[in-house]
DNA sequence: GAATTCATGTAACTTGTTACATGATTTA
DNA sequence: TAAATCATGTAACAAGTTACATGAATTC
């Protein structure tokens, strides 16, 4: 139920809609979780049947009128009594296609690997660079609504991806080096 | 479909029961990918409907006889298109549930967090410990079946682990210092 | 004129998890 | 004597993805 939980600890930011909420998922903690819209409006209507948070609904004109979600006293107590559960895994599974498919690579051209490796290598440094303007934003106190306090742990949290994808960059270099220099062994 | 085609690509090493490829799964790529038996005895009887596998049963006394599964022509040629076929997205979609916690983490105690992360440490310390020794017996050909190609590229994902996993160590154990100087800064 | 942004969702499907059921043999 | 290993699965549920539907306003 982590969704729900990343939800209802946005929506203690402020109130949102179910398409703002997509965009701070895609624009701020895209690095360790992310869902689709139409999740988004599933897991809404759960947690407004449970009574953990509240809509209500601003008119506009030309566009659907927007469903503004606010956080309960319940939903509150909800997220509270969750982040002080102490969750039995702390390290999730990891499922990654790309580390599958270089782990069959004696079946594939090597030429073709190094190509989807670099093309890996310019998918970090995009996010990397990304990660590295949120964080600017934090330290300059540019994120309008985010307290000092939160700051301190988003920072925490942004560094973690910082560290993660700069490993995947070196590790996606250094691969694709084996691999050339194996390919230049197997020509002599 | 990827648990399907690292199914199907660990049955090219050879035939294997849905017991033994979990356990391969636990053992060797739990680092990557894993799934639950269940779900594996599913996606077995799919590929056997399909026809990129087949079975033949050992009979066995005191415990259920074994299903021996391998992996048909047709089932090579599907893995083949497959690790050919180029993906659209390298990176796949990131979820942690711990990072969610620390987002939010003003609103627990600190020393809870810090009790979290010293868990998290040790878990993934236990997984560095469990990659090393598959480094150790990849480097020493000392993996029964697995061949000298296939062993560089087992190799080249292990490194991936250990990068990933090293980067989470460092990170948690500088979380948990900044943490600390919060903690003594907030009590002067 | 085509794509993107804003804004709502539903429906169908796929993938992953948890709980249950069976039962002998071996190890702690 | 309790737990782990071997070995099969089914059923129900939860979570995530993809496709579809609507439609004005704005930007390229």
């Amino acid at each position: 139920m982590s969704l729900r939980h990343a939800m209802l600890g946005l929506l203690t930011f402020k109130p949102m809609t179910g398409y703002e909420l997509k965009s701070v998922f895609d624009n701020s903690i895209n690095h360790f979780w992310n869902a689709q819209l139409s999740q988004i409006y599933r897991e809404l209507g759960g947690l407004e049947d449970k009574g953990h948070i509240v809509s209500r609904v601003e008119l506009q004109h030309g566009k659907p009128d927007k469903k503004i979600y606010s956080i309960t006293e319940e939903g509150d107590s909800e997220l509270q009594r969750w982040l002080e559960s102490s969750p039995k895994t702390l390290s999730m599974p990891m499922r990654d296609e790309l580390t599958l498919r270089v782990f069959f690579g004696s079946r594939v051209a090597a030429k073709e690997l190094i190509y989807i490796l670099q093309g890996f290598i310019r998918e970090r440094q995009e996010a990397l660079a990304a990660l590295r303007f949120i964080g600017e934003c934090l330290d300059g106190f540019m994120c309008e609504g985010t307290h000092a306090q939160d700051a301190f742990y988003q920072k925490l949290t942004l560094v973690r991806g910082l560290k993660f994808f700069a490993a995947d960059i070196e590790w996606a270099e250094e691969s694709i080096e084996q691999l050339e220099r194996r390919e230049r062994q197997s020509e002599d």
